[in-house]
DNA sequence: CACGCAGCCTGGGAGC
DNA sequence: TGCTCCCAGGCTGCGT
């Protein structure tokens, strides 16, 4: 379930492997991986080739690869169970390739293969240096942008919970279910606290933890639990070793032994510690 | 405008 | 064995 760490080791991948070369071929093989290029299949197909890769770029789980020419990018989504993986030409088929991309240079081409379908590519114009269909997410918490104090001034302005808030990308970008519960619990908050009665020095201890929970997870290769998350080379992470809470239901809290718990949430699941998360009244 | 939620989608696993 | 149901969850679109 690719989040920030994730898709950051994937845009790596995509600067070291793609960037520089120019794309002469691509074939979708379903529709619905390009279900956002409002013009089509066949537009997308027709207007991606003949463009070099720029360079890889990322904002929160998004990731775009500015092509020469016009200011263009093609932008991906990885959605719950996309993957874009770099392989040689002539590779067995993967059985949930949507998209390929073949490059002029005859060496390694480009996949977006997904399970789910929740991901997609598109072709968009740069506004700013920015995908116009993302214009409206807040800036992640890893780029100079981000304002903390304008952060924590909406997040009190919010009359809900600090989980929802934390998920909602108009906010803060980058961050998913699993981040968000590990931050949480390193910041001692319960996901349903309200965010009207978060003081400023606890959501900045809150912003501390989810850099911290992200930066770790980076170091580690991004986080994976059934290899549906892979990087560019098909390596799948490591960081689920490191959760402290997520998916943990009734394994010991690592700070005070009490068993985790697991609760419905927005039709997902929240995983906390009962005594060092305590519901709000 | 702010907030909350159904729906999208597939495969693995549980339960019968 | 084979069927049904549930679960994973980011994002869009729509209702309140």
């Amino acid at each position: 379930m690719p989040e920030l760490p994730e898709v950051e080791v994937v845009r790596r991948g995509l600067a070291q492997w793609v960037a520089g070369r120019e794309i002469v071929s691509a074939e979708v093989l379903h529709p619905r991986a390009v279900r956002r290029h409002l013009a089509g299949a066949d537009d997308f197909v027709a207007r991606v080739k003949g463009r070099v890769v720029i360079s890889a770029e990322r904002r929160g789980k998004y990731l775009w690869l500015p092509l020469s020419g016009a200011e263009e990018a093609l932008l991906a989504h990885l959605g719950m169970s996309g993957q874009l993986l770099v392989v040689e030409p002539g590779s067995p088929p993967d059985k949930h390739l949507r998209v390929r991309l073949g490059f002029g240079d005859g060496g390694s081409e480009l996949r977006f293969v997904d399970q789910r379908t929740f991901g997609h590519v598109m072709l968009s114009p740069l506004l700013d240096g920015v995908p116009s269909p993302i214009a409206h997410i807040a800036p992640d918490p890893f780029e100079a942008s981000f304002d903390d104090d304008r952060f924590a001034a909406a997040l009190r302005r919010r009359r809900t919970e600090v989980k929802r808030a934390l998920l909602d990308q108009s906010l803060i970008s980058g961050v998913g279910n699993i981040y968000a519960d590990e931050a949480l619990w390193l910041a001692r908050l319960h996901w349903a606290r309200p965010t009207q009665t978060l003081t400023r020095p606890k959501i900045a201890e809150l912003l501390a933890a989810v850099r911290e929970v992200m930066t770790a997870a980076l170091h580690q290769g991004g986080t994976s639990f059934d290899s549906l998350y892979v990087n560019v080379n098909g390596e799948s992470g490591y960081f689920e070793r490191s959760l402290e809470v997520y998916g943990r239901r009734d394994r010991p809290c690592s700070r005070c032994g009490t068993p985790i718990m697991r609760e419905a949430f927005m039709n997902r699941s929240s995983f906390s510690c009962p005594r060092c998360q305590r519901r709000p009244r």
